[in-house]
DNA sequence: CATGAATGAGAGTTCATTCAT
DNA sequence: GATGAATGAACTCTCATTCAT
């Protein structure tokens, strides 16, 4: 069971870690092994001696640069967390229309949340938000948080918001991307099989627009909903 | 490391070995323990003396109860799955108007939700997704998608399909469940703080509600957009 | 109870795991410990904590050294059996006579079948016999069957095969070999007292040599039979 | 590893173990579930429970009969020793001359060496002769030396002591044993192939008699060799 | 600095033995 | 007397971490 130390312990902070490694290259070396390997198996699953192998150094290298598997595993989700996720959020593109717009954002959304990387992150985050809380914290503010934001203030802004009546963007935009989600993200974390054809995001998309326009639009005729026909 | 069979052995039963223990009183007991430590620890992180220890069993009695620690998880998970999921899908309580039933629906949802058992189960089940695949089908069947039929089956019965234009209520019953959840859900999975305050809660249900019924519902005026003023 | 793998299961190296260690001397130092350990206890008997303690290392080192108990075994057993065993047999040294001659050899044969070392691996390759037929050969083409054809070589050669008529070579040195162990071999492989007076393992070689020439030898008289007359 | 002691602790005796199970039937039931898995598996690989469903009783009622492993182990040898082996020496029979009458002799104790009741108690009390050094004890005094001292005392009666020079009959029936068996036992007790086609056994039972009585016979001329030739 | 052999606590599992029923 | 659930010590094997080279 051995309680791992969710950080590295304080009273260690004598010295402080300084002797450890310092070559950003083999640093970013290490992360790439053990993203492949805590990926694959999870922070208990995964062995520091696999970890070194994969990366292609050797164990007493691995400590030199990491003071811990806590520590190493907390670099590594802080990196993806930091460096990867918000990559993954562009300007909203601008369409013909408001709704081609929100469009685009939510089969952008889709994508994101059935990416092999999102979903990892959201497994082992999930696995160890009990001992590693601090992880939880930063994904959401640099995942979920960051997505909302940035479509909330969308909302707010010249044209749209001409056009809309958004007493709380950001709930409207937790609305809007809860609707892009329906229970796909919910079987993909589960990896069960997922539907992810083009026609099938396609309609989840228009109908999330449709069903968030149809409250949030200030003016205009209700439109009535989507069906799915699955192409064969 | 070593790939943990996902389910017993059959070339095993050669030997049919274990299951010798047979009092559900002690089986119970052990899965309560189980539960405990299964819970606080994932899979990978509970250990069986702990569990032992935590039921009050000695490690051969686990053993003679359940077979190794693949099949307790199973036990345990199967067990939540099968037996305490479904118990929280009561039939839809019936309001005074159409809106009121779903707000009804809605917050039962999000209680369920954010209910520690739930919770739990979500966590546990994502973690091992990939070892176990099983025990993700059998609690998608028993939670969501009980859930989502539940509602699906409501829809299209009188009275209130007469009200309402749904083409595919399935989907629309998904739609509404992800409403029902905004960032609650996501939030909550990771352990992070979230809001359960009745006052939210109502205030997400009813949104869901409003938002649903703008699209799916077959007639009248079109309602604004609800906000959120916390108490304090 | 276990069906433990003769062999390491080919199917594992997909992780090339141990065998990190490689200094020859520790790997030496550890099959001692092992020798002493299951040349007293067998294969079953032993236990690795055991191992590791005689030979002074750790589990961990152990296991650096030999993936598993049953590689080690098998190790210690090959070593043994091809690198000490074919020690014992020289050539075959030249009396005065053919008899003299045969005499040594029979003299060789009886202090290899008792010695300790040739006893503990009849023992220890009969005793897993089952779970390790690879030793079994192994053992068998370095001791008994690399003995039978040094002695049919010299049977074949001259000038004793001037003297002697044999058509089958082999099956007279193992007649010859049977001649030598009597009831000595049976007895000692049971540790049951046995008489190794250098007095009666003459008798026996003598007998053996008297018994063999007699149907062997091509010309001559017959010889009529030794009796043993114990010193006290 | 675990000290098994050879036999009950004398310190328990204190109670002679009187309360032990009476039923004769029930304890020959034990018996034969215990030779089942003592043969098959060893005495460390066999398991109490494994026995106790083999032989249809609760493993309560196995301690009721025998005070411990060790107990029931030694019983199963000393019975099969005792009771099995014996039954496997009949008188010698006799033939139309003394030739024909070893010839007999010769081709049983073949075919006893390589039966599967003599090798597994070879294999089995070879393996644990260090833990229970009675029971090969036992086994020697009624299987190898009772066949020796049957034909010892054959050798001195008339008329064929009339025919023979055997200053010592039980050496000389111990060579004549050792001739019969070459390589055979050997072989056999290592479970590697051995020839046991009816030609072979006749050929190695006429060799072992004309080496022997080349050398015991009192008068008449030498026999030359005989020599295999296998049928294909 | 980098290495990887060495460590030993602790994991999952088995099994001889006991004892309340 | 017979039962078999309960026990816990001992087993094989793993792995985070250290440290001499």
């Amino acid at each position: 069971m051995a309680a791992t130390p969710p950080f590295p312990d304080k009273d260690k902070a004598q010295v402080p870690s300084a002797a450890t490694g310092t070559s950003p290259a083999k640093r970013a070396q290490i992360l790439e092994g053990a993203a492949r390997i805590f990926a694959e198996h999870g922070y208990e699953g995964a062995s520091m001696s696999c970890i070194a192998r994969d990366a292609g150094v050797s164990k007493g290298t691995l400590y030199n640069y990491f003071d811990s598997k806590a520590v190493l595993f907390c670099a590594f989700i802080e990196q993806c967390t930091r460096e990867k996720l918000p990559l993954m959020f562009r300007r909203i593109d601008e369409g013909a229309t408001m709704a081609d717009s929100l469009e685009h954002v939510a089969r952008a959304l889709i994508e994101l949340i059935t990416s092999p990387l999102s979903l990892m992150l959201n497994r082992v985050i999930v696995s160890e938000a009990a001992t590693f809380p601090e992880l939880a914290k930063t994904f959401w503010a640099n995942g979920p948080q960051q997505a909302t934001s940035i479509l909330a203030a969308w909302l707010t802004r010249a044209p749209q918001s001409e056009l809309l009546d958004v007493p709380d963007p950001t709930f409207a935009a937790e609305q809007f991307y809860a609707l892009c989600q329906t229970h796909i993200a919910g079987r993909a974390r589960m990896q069960l099989p997922v539907d992810t054809s083009p026609a099938y995001i396609d309609f989840v998309a228009r109908s999330a627009v449709r069903v968030f326009l149809n409250t949030y639009q200030r003016s205009g005729p209700r439109q009535p909903p989507l069906a799915y026909v699955p192409d064969v």
